[in-house]
DNA sequence: GAGATATCCGACCGAACTAGTCCATCTTAG
DNA sequence: CTAAGATGGACTAGTTCGGTCGGATATCTC
């Protein structure tokens, strides 16, 4: 169904908490927990991904926590994406995973593999920098944005 | 980790190959469950939400199968996973769907749903002609036997 | 009309994945 | 030393996914 996952959005939601606390120190993952009601155990796991992935830094001990590794600009959402939940990829199959029995006699995987690399695009074009700033005026929604065409159901 | 089903995968194949042979009439489920290695049942009820979904038109009976229901061209590879895995979301949440427990103090919500529309548009700009042109089919077809293009006027 | 060949539909099952939990260890400020 | 915090692995309940089964219905051919 082309979701992603609920550990996806917590790690979402703590990197725009980080970046928007960027001046403070490192955040506990207690706080970020507490803050968005998340259970702790499991965002510290998530968090312990984004570590691993490069994208945060930890602090051990009693004054311990999370900061971003780099700059809220340069970190876009695929690359928080794939640090939680593994390379992204919209088809089972991939260049060198042939495992699908279609594979050799599938001729939609050229097109998928480039509509996946649009979606790649759409998710690295957004940065947590933007996800940070927010709120403020409900979106300018311009006329003429048609997003779905919806099926007419008697 | 975002990936489409394979019931997703299956449908594109199946509509692909109708869009390919839409000249002769319908193509019964088996013919294209043994073209493609795929098993026959799971098969048919893919088939059957593309029925109901509006894309195919079916027909039983003993000289029975399926055909497209509309131009190949008007087809979109959006409509396809729609009709098989439901409405396409990448959040859990939706304009009407408010159960997620972090839904009040969300503020990824309205960057992620503008990342989806990136999405839905990429999904929505490929055709099932697109797909239906492409390589000349590696399958064991009968000597002189050519899958027929769509016919374009330009 | 009889029978063969199709689609159609719901119920079912096992495997895989997801979200969440528990616990045990390591690290560091105070 | 000790409390607060990170780290890591193992584990469980719940859900989804891929696949299967059985039967009902429609339609063509003979
Ligand atoms: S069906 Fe084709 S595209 Fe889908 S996974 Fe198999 S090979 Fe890749
Ligand atoms: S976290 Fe925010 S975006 Fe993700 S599902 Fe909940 S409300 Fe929607």
């Amino acid at each position: 169904m082309l979701r992603l996952s609920k550990k996806t959005d917590y790690a979402l939601l703590a990197v725009r908490h980080l970046a928007a606390n960027a001046d403070r120190g490192a955040v506990s993952a207690r706080e970020l927990a507490e803050t968005y009601d998340i259970p702790p155990e499991l965002l510290a796991k998530v968090l312990q991904k984004l570590v691993r992935g490069r994208l945060l830094e930890s602090q051990q001990g009693i004054r311990g926590g999370y900061a971003l590794a780099r700059a809220a600009s340069a970190m876009s959402v695929a690359d928080v994406i794939q640090a939680v939940d593994g390379p992204l990829m919209v088809t089972a199959c991939s260049e060198d995973d042939h495992s699908c029995d279609q594979y050799s006699k599938c001729n939609i995987r050229d097109p998928l593999w480039r509509i996946k690399d649009r979606i790649i695009a759409a998710l690295g074009a957004t940065s947590v920098a933007e996800l940070a700033m927010e709120m403020p005026a409900p979106l300018p929604l311009p006329a003429g944005v048609l997003p779905l065409q919806m099926v007419k159901r008697p």
